[in-house]
DNA sequence: TGTACATCAGTGAACGCGCGTTCACTGATGTAC
DNA sequence: TGTACATCAGTGAACGCGCGTTCACTGATGTAC
């Protein structure tokens, strides 16, 4: 347990990072102040010295998750203009459905964000948009609406492939959805 | 409170309805058992006549909501087989976006159950294989791909629509999803 | 550069509360005669 | 059909526990002189 002033910026940081782990591995309800401090290697009480409440913190989670999966996704395609076959074949990867807890942090958290309050929803909502801009670029542009289609399919396919427990359907959603997806490119 | 037969039957009725719409407004997660009992206008000691755990009842429940999702959903569409069109425009439609906690249980909690436990997601895939059968049949049954990406859009549609703050843009997610999900019927 | 001291990151006991579960009990139900 | 009684649906007090939050405290940090 550091004092200084960077050890309190750097145990933010493991807290925040412990607490992005934790909501995409079991939900934004999930996390409790006591367990978190403690995989965060600090004791309960220092929790205020961070955040207002457990609310406030789940807020700051939530956004650095987004970032997290985000950044884990760029890495990935690399390129400073990732195309679009590229993002989907990756998107709809197998291994990208067996890393909830470091893959895109959007198609971990929807359905928890969809019953969440508003600032979560916003939070959420820019990635997503963010995410159609960067499809709609790999698509040329000429037509907005097949980007936000894009994105709406692939988040769908990989929640609906986590769900299936059975691993060869489970295997053919993102086999169906990759290959639908791709046809969609060459389209009108 | 009633002591026959039947009155037992109609609480754990009363108690599965309950907790069926809890889980589809709040979450599988969000079912206390004292708050569960109140709504059913019982004891919290009763609560073990009827089911083993509240991890037992959570089961049930989970089964409910997805029957009942369906019931609502192919009330709708009333005929014995209902075609893809009315399908898509009815699950896509604001009027679905908006009543969470009656509408299709797969949406409402594919998030969650993608994270539970092996007999949640049995019961979910089992739910989402008749959801795919049906369109198949919907859709002549040729391409059986066809069927299980639309089930995939469909619901990402829906979840997304639902995570975007902002009204119009949700809009637009339900709008282009209609669009380009009733395109695919007619391609190749 | 060295000392005195205010600041403040982190500790751990304590709080009130709601949780899931158990159990002795009450009294209506429904069956045996 | 009428009575005696076993069954059992539902009640509510009690349990141990973990929760979020507060607070008096400790001791390293970093600043003022």
């Amino acid at each position: 347990m550091g004092h200084s002033q960077a050890d309190k910026a750097r145990s933010r940081d493991r807290i925040l990072s412990q607490a992005a782990e934790q909501i995409r591995r079991s939900g934004l309800e999930s996390v409790s102040v006591g367990k978190l401090m403690r995989s965060a290697e600090l004791t309960h009480g220092g929790f205020y010295g961070h955040f207002a409440s457990r609310s406030d913190l789940l807020t700051h989670a939530l956004e650095r998750a987004l970032d997290d999966g985000k950044a884990a996704f760029e890495a990935k395609s690399a390129k400073a203009a990732p195309d679009y076959g590229s993002t989907v074949r990756s998107y709809l990867s197998r291994a990208h459905r067996d890393s909830r807890t470091t893959g895109c942090a959007i198609a971990a958290l929807a359905g928890d964000v969809a019953r969440a309050d508003d600032p979560a929803r916003q939070a959420m909502s820019a990635h997503i948009e963010r995410f159609i801009g960067r499809m709609d670029d790999a698509l040329g542009g000429e037509d907005p609406d097949k980007a936000i289609f894009a994105v709406s399919a692939l988040i769908g396919a990989l929640v609906v492939s986590r769900v299936m427990a059975d691993e060869k359907r489970s295997d053919a959603v993102l086999a169906a959805a990759k290959r639908e997806l791709l046809a969609l490119r060459e389209r009108d």
